[in-house]
DNA sequence: CTTCCTGCAAAAGATTTGCACACGA
DNA sequence: TCGTGTGCAAATCTTTTGCAGGAAG
């Protein structure tokens, strides 16, 4: 198992100290795998004080341009960043209500993908599709 | 057929000059059904001079609330609003790339939207559906 | 040693808010 | 008239950018 070090130069990315702790922090978030900038940020800081909120914009969007971690902004004010787990294909369900977002298996849209793909031409994002509602309980305090 | 102002009031607003014409646009804007509050503004503008976009954000808020307008944000750097017509369910391809917004056969997700329904007790928003990916020109120019 | 990355500070852009006046019902 | 809506200006909040020093390979 590579480290994630080893895991950024595999992608053309120098092994900063800050990349490897937002790597890290993105890829072992337990609980919501969603976290915004600023929470990134907020808990990077303890690990590596000095670290600017705008390394950590930087190098989100880094990470997800070679494809290590996935940006949600379906239905959200802020954008969400999370790791991108091949062996954990998912997608999200964003209330627009209480702003929390819950995860959905992946399968469930495959299909949809599928067809949107052939009947439009149109390619869904990747591994992680971002759908916004109403979540259930919500519903009830309507 | 109501009129706007009627329409307005039905749903318990006043209907004031701003709001009116607001409504209108959103209602009869031909091709792309989806305007940032700046394109309304922009547009409102030349019909109501004077008008401020603070009251463009504060109406299409308004409007939303009581069902009149959808907001759209999947994917996309700003919200867009669009009317809600009843009779012309669709929902949204944005891509990410470019930021155009497409529109898709709503029939597609209802199967979807019900099973999301069931099996995570989470409502997909109502009668559009913002889906963010790579539309078709985008993947050709690659 | 050379190029890329980061911290800092400031800018940019979208959206929100407080307040006094104006307008609809 | 009464209560809500609007214009105006300033504030807020997220995200981006220019630049100079610092670190990775």
């Amino acid at each position: 198992m590579k480290d994630y070090a080893t895991t950024l130069r595999d992608k053309g990315l120098r092994a900063t100290s800050q990349r490897v702790v937002l790597l890290r922090l993105v890829a072992e978030v337990k609980g919501h795998h969603h976290l915004t900038a600023q929470e990134i940020y907020d808990q990077a800081s303890q690990t590596l004080p000095g670290l600017n909120l705008a390394t950590v914009y930087r190098t989100l969007e880094g990470l997800h341009e070679v494809g290590l971690v996935d940006r949600l902004a379906a239905g959200l004010d802020q954008v969400h960043y999370s790791y991108r787990d091949p062996d954990h294909r998912h997608g999200h369900l964003c209330c627009k209500r209480c702003g929390k977002v819950s995860e959905f298996d992946y399968e469930v849209v495959e299909n949809l993908a599928q067809l949107i793909q052939k009947k439009y031409g149109f390619s869904l994002a990747d591994n992680h599709l971002g759908l916004s509602g109403i979540c259930g309980e919500c519903q009830k305090t309507n």
